[in-house]
DNA sequence: CCGACTTTGTGCATCCGTTCACAAACGTCG
DNA sequence: CGACGTTTGTGAACGGATGCACAAAGTCGG
């Protein structure tokens, strides 16, 4: 099972009962153009699932610029990663392409959005309204692609109340009513780290089960729930680690970071 | 096994001066040029490098605390990981645990500290004073973690002058001096994605062999520059594969209204 | 209608990462 | 000093991911 959090403890468990069930973000969808694909086994390999979004935004590009149809070869190099591999992820979605000629561009995008479950727009709740929470609800990327930003809260009286891409602060005391109202299932954690498991504690009890978290912690969360989480600082960390080995490697021309000053 | 003579000093004079290597021309694989007590051999995973930053995060909590050693399995947890796994991660940068006991807190923040070659100050160049880029410049975990930014540069006028996290933003015509004074060897792109691939390539012209992306594009660089990408709408999105697939399977347990589509 | 060309879809070998399970090493206690 | 419990470090098995290479399947020109 993919689930994160792997604690095998199970006496642990709370098991967040959502008592009534959070209202399905509209279900109704499909029956759209083109034919029908009963959805085969659904194994989709976790790899693939982390590529389709790339996948799915070299398409929206591509559709952008009038282009009609796309050969794996150039969709690859779009998305950045070998064509092999682009053509073996989007067969696990089904034969959408013709030999000889190529993926119809938007037939494509319809059905990797429909693998993602993008064909419906999800109420997502961002919790603080930071300079990271408003990067977020500013991020065009975010409602225009299957994403739409049902509230957006903080605990500073200062800031709530002022609009910020087209929606309004609310107070974090309203965390419960604001996902139980719009069904959010996704919640997006943009506080503190010492504020966050407070957070996620309390999306939870609300009902959600997916979680994106930029507190640099590691949230404490019941099984059943999906975190990922965004860290800024170790992805330069990691950045780091290169950059010093390739230094120690090739110690050229660069005269290196300035390590005097500490 | 750590000596009480070797004092675990994070502020430890760092090796990783130039100094004058044998200009080997080109070599398939270094032979382990010569760090042999401290260093094994460096084929670090990536998976590994990629939780090493996480350890450190862990320790550094665990520091503060005043705990002076821990055993992988309580470290294991405070990260997030099998106990197993990090045994093994901390097992490629040398044997510094000590059987029946643990690790010695503080000795292991230095070591994992100089395999991710953060015992210096890494001066970052930020090309981008929106939220995002405002965002970063606040970060705590930037400055106290091995980094420090030693430029913050736009393209707008009516933000240049203003001061974030302590540093003036600048032109962006100022790129190339910037880079070149303060000797940075990472970049991170914080602007929007029409003008993400310019920035890049000035970034690289200059010097620059480090990128963090937080673009949504794939950026073309050449040979021997490290890209990493943070894309938020991607996260979204695989969150909300999964969350499909909850609401899709869940029909045994909680009390739906009905069975959805099969 | 046929042959040449193009491109998809995939079998297969290989590599990387994860996990189990256990022996070696260490401190402690009697 | 020796037995015992604890914890590390790692060999080995396993599973998943990657990329090559090629057959199948389609288009296109004559």
């Amino acid at each position: 099972m993919p689930s994160p959090a792997e604690s095998p403890a199970p006496a642990d468990v709370p098991d967040t009962s959502p008592g009534a069930a959070a209202p399905v973000p509209f279900t109704g969808e499909d029956t759209t153009p083109g034919g029908e694909d009963p959805r085969p086994g659904r194994p989709l390999p976790e790899a693939t699932v982390a590529r389709l979004p790339v996948y799915l935004r070299a398409l929206y590009a591509l559709a952008e610029r009038g282009v009609a149809t796309v050969a794996s070869d150039e969709l690859a190099v779009a998305a950045g990663v070998n064509s092999a591999k682009l053509r073996k992820d989007l067969s696990h979605l089904g034969s959408y392409g013709i030999r000889g000629v190529g993926y119809d561009v938007d037939y494509l995008v319809y059905q990797v959005s429909r693998a993602l479950g993008l064909t419906q727009k999800w109420p997502v709740v961002i919790v603080g309204a930071g300079n990271l929470g408003r990067a977020l609800a500013n991020y065009g990327g975010f409602v225009n692609r299957g994403f739409r930003i049902s509230a957006i809260l903080d605990s500073e009286q200062t800031v709530v109340g002022r609009e910020i891409g087209g929606v309004a602060v609310r107070h974090v005391s309203d965390l419960e009513e604001v996902v139980a109202t719009s069904g959010a299932a996704i919640g997006v954690i943009a506080v503190p780290a010492n504020g966050a498991q407070v957070v996620c504690d309390r999306l939870v009890a609300a009902g959600v089960t997916s979680i994106l978290n930029f507190a640099p912690l590691v949230l404490n969360v019941p099984a059943g729930v999906d975190v990922r989480k965004v860290d800024l600082s170790i992805e330069l960390q990691i950045l780091a680690f290169h950059a010093q080995r390739r230094f120690a490697e090739r110690c050229g021309q660069v005269p290196g970071p300035a390590a005097v000053e500490a």
